[in-house]
DNA sequence: TTTGATATACGAAAACTATCGTAGATATTT
DNA sequence: AAATATCTACGATAGTTTTCGTATATCAAA
């Protein structure tokens, strides 16, 4: 089974992920903000996402709930996992200043990371 | 023009920038290594790149010559823009730490992380 | 110079993804 | 209860990406 999102089912999953549980309208009112496409579309995807096993959702309802059945974690995880063998050699480090550099991380996200890194200190 | 390479181009732009220069042979050597797909398969890709302007070459022989035009680093920012929107929330450090976390990042690594942190110090 | 290996070109099929329209069920309003 | 709104199901289409077969050119070896 490909337990890998596409890029629309990503979109779907940011939204479940923030509010935790979701009707299609929920959804799809989401994502209208920033795309349009119809209704029918997202609950096609839904539907499809359902088949292959990336949500779970509760039809008692007439309006069905969704819920993610992988994580946030397990998205970021395999992004990071993909983007880091396919672009960058393999090396974390490489990823990790590329993003500093360009992202220009805020003074809170330095210290964030800084503060992350002591924990390797001893 | 579309300047973003699909998945299966990126595969190929890997090999290309190891070796500088390639021809579809090399590469499809390469690929086969992980992967299996006919040869003309590899060809037909790497033709449509560079239709795409993603690769030029050099038809001089008979076997021809690709070399990239996009660079590693123009891929590699691409590839954390995407993935740092659409499932790290936009915080570039939910994504450091994530990919610090789960990598282990060797010592070297670390410290070179850090070296790169001390530029933001003063 | 004929044969065999290796190239490119390219159309077309296959696979995957996204979009939509329509049908029919269920709920809500008047 | 009839009309209206909202929901799911699902087939069909369109778009994109990947794969491959076949034709044809070029080179090297026998």
């Amino acid at each position: 089974m490909n337990l890998k999102p596409t890029e629309s089912e990503l979109e779907i999953l940011q939204v479940i992920w923030k509010k935790g549980q979701c009707s299609v309208r929920d959804v799809h009112e989401e994502l209208a903000k920033n795309k349009d496409a119809g209704y029918t579309t997202t609950l096609k995807l839904m539907q499809i996402m359902h088949e292959k096993g990336l949500v779970e959702r509760n039809t008692d309802a007439k309006s069905h709930l969704y819920k993610a059945l992988i994580s946030r974690e397990q998205a970021q995880q395999g992004a990071l996992d993909k983007i880091i063998s396919t672009v960058f050699k393999g090396s974390t480090s490489d990823l990790v200043i590329q993003a500093l550099g360009q992202h220009r991380a805020s003074k809170d996200e330095i210290d964030a990371i800084k503060d992350y890194l002591k924990q390797f200190d001893k």
